[in-house]
DNA sequence: TCCATATTTCAATATTCGTTGAATTATGGA
DNA sequence: TCCATAATTCAACGAATATTGAAATATGGA
């Protein structure tokens, strides 16, 4: 990861309403979360809280489908890792410190019935 | 780590200059570095890193001292620790994914001769 | 004491940020 | 088609941010 991408993703999580969204979908997982239901759980307006989303895509934090009516959103959980890995990066003087700094959702997508 | 102490950490990393110092510091380790020498190591005016220096400071990723007529910046790793941890906090629905995830500095402080 | 160095303080400024309210777009169902 | 739901767009506003230049403070040495 880049430095600029790094700051863009500090700066996504680095507000009190982005970090409970970001961790919110992080909890919800790869099957995300219809931006509905992330406005009721947080007690946020929906206008604001698509400011916020649009702040954590542009960082890609996140990202969004289409279903139905809703939009779905979802955590990136590379980019968090990508941005774990470049915050280590400095620290040990440059050895690899942390095995296994790594991010992954709790349980594998549902496979949808085809 | 608290969520408010999550942000500020984040909001003091998420910014260029910011970044460049903190990675400066971790790199120099315990010791730390004189004002000065990262003013020109990253060429920003002094006034301005000086406020810089100041956000790092509220938000517990840095501390310092005074040497003389220097004042010397030395990273926390602790916080940069804490901060790691509270990050994937919420992974992998909860459960510790991350081994060890921790930031040392790269050597001891040299033990200066009394 | 006087001077140079190291850093901070302060006021000013342009920019970006977070929130609100009103209006708009997109989709699905009656 | 008409209506309700879900979410976005837009303009406006106050608050916070980052940078600059000028002035001030603190320390050490001649």
């Amino acid at each position: 990861m880049e430095k600029t991408e790094a700051v863009a993703a500090l700066g996504a999580l680095a507000q009190d309403n982005r970090l409970d969204v970001f961790r919110l979908l992080v909890q919800a997982g790869p099957d995300g979360m219809p931006a509905g239901a992330v406005a009721e759980a947080l007690d946020v307006a929906p206008n604001t809280l698509t400011f916020h989303f649009d702040r954590l895509r542009a960082a890609g934090l996140v990202t969004v489908r289409r279903d139905g009516r809703s939009m779905i959103y979802t955590a990136q959980f590379e980019t968090m890792n990508a941005l774990l890995g470049f915050l280590t990066e400095n620290c040990c003087g440059g050895a690899p410190c942390t095995a296994t700094v790594g991010c992954k959702p709790a349980r594998k997508r549902a496979k949808l019935p085809a």
